[in-house]
DNA sequence: ATGGTCCCCTGACCGC
DNA sequence: TGCGGTCAGGGGACCA
């Protein structure tokens, strides 16, 4: 579920409630997420929480012994929750900090992750990632450079975190719509103006989605963690048969790379 | 190097 | 109301 918005959004919910507080104690209830989850996170038990950054999709507590990175995967969430709180069947691990608030995960998949990477290295995961969307100097150069020798389609490009990270499925296809492009055109073969609409239509839906989640912030300790953009309206994901908002045009479903993605065959060449 | 496929796991949903 | 099949938004690993 969590695309970046969601991940940016708790980022916001979580960030001025640890502010100034340190690491108490963690609970690992199941270690058997997407990779096992070191008792290294451990090393940064009685640290105060220097920064709560977000890269890509990952989280990343930091402190001065080092980083707890945390992915979400397809299924997870963190809530402030008060440290009594009675864990759930998926709740699979807990930092607790100072001053009585404990952030929980929670992951019925168990696809998502908790690393640890000691101060001063970067993890593995996160040393090829590309450049931020949100950032300032991302635009459709990058793309533009990115593309130059891939015959793949567009979508796929989009969806490489070496290029641009963050970019999950729904937001490929609803940024491929909002620039009129058709997620199968080969990369190499989208003209460079085309590509800055589409580096534009990528900040825009994210930055939508972000202002809508950010409408759940104050709810969010105690809340479910989910922050409330699903209510967002997606102009394609998941319409496969319904009109077109721009043209009527019944909307298509195929698949690109084993995922599902959705496109106005009339409206996106 | 790139693109396609598979898979980790549980839950939701659909048709019978 | 139960059961089996299908699908799912991430993303690394593997293969051609």
């Amino acid at each position: 579920m969590p695309e970046l918005p969601e991940v940016e959004t708790t980022r916001r919910g979580l960030a001025p409630h640890l502010a100034g507080r340190s690491l108490a104690a963690v609970a690992v209830r199941e270690a058997r997420l997407r990779w096992p989850v070191p008792d290294s996170i451990e090393g940064a038990i009685g640290r105060p929480l220097v920064d709560l950054e977000r890269r890509a999709k990952y989280l990343l507590f930091r402190f001065a012994t080092g980083t707890v990175l945390v992915h979400l995967g397809m299924s997870g969430s963190l809530r402030l929750v008060p440290p009594t709180l009675p864990p759930g069947r998926h709740d699979h691990v807990d930092l607790a900090f100072t001053g009585g608030l404990t952030v929980r995960l929670t992951d019925p998949r168990r696809f998502g992750a908790v690393l640890w990477a000691p101060a001063g290295a970067c993890h593995p995961l996160l040393a090829r990632l590309g450049i931020e969307p949100l950032d300032p100097t991302f635009d459709g150069q990058c793309l533009v450079a990115a593309a130059r020798r891939r015959p793949g389609p567009v979508k796929s490009l989009l969806m490489d975190a070496r290029v641009v990270v963050g970019v999950g499925n729904i937001y490929a296809s609803e940024a491929l719509f909002r620039a009129a492009i058709h997620p199968r055109r080969p990369a190499r073969r989208v003209a460079q103006a085309r590509y800055e609409g589409l580096a534009r239509a990528i900040v825009a839906v994210l930055s939508d989605a972000i202002a809508a989640g950010g409408t759940t912030l104050r709810d969010f300790v105690g809340g479910d963690g989910r922050p409330g953009y699903f209510e967002q309206a997606l102009a394609v994901y998941g319409r496969a048969g319904e009109p077109c908002l721009r043209c009527g045009a019944p909307l298509r479903r195929e698949v690109i790379a084993a995922r599902a993605t959705y496109f106005c065959v009339r409206c996106q060449r």
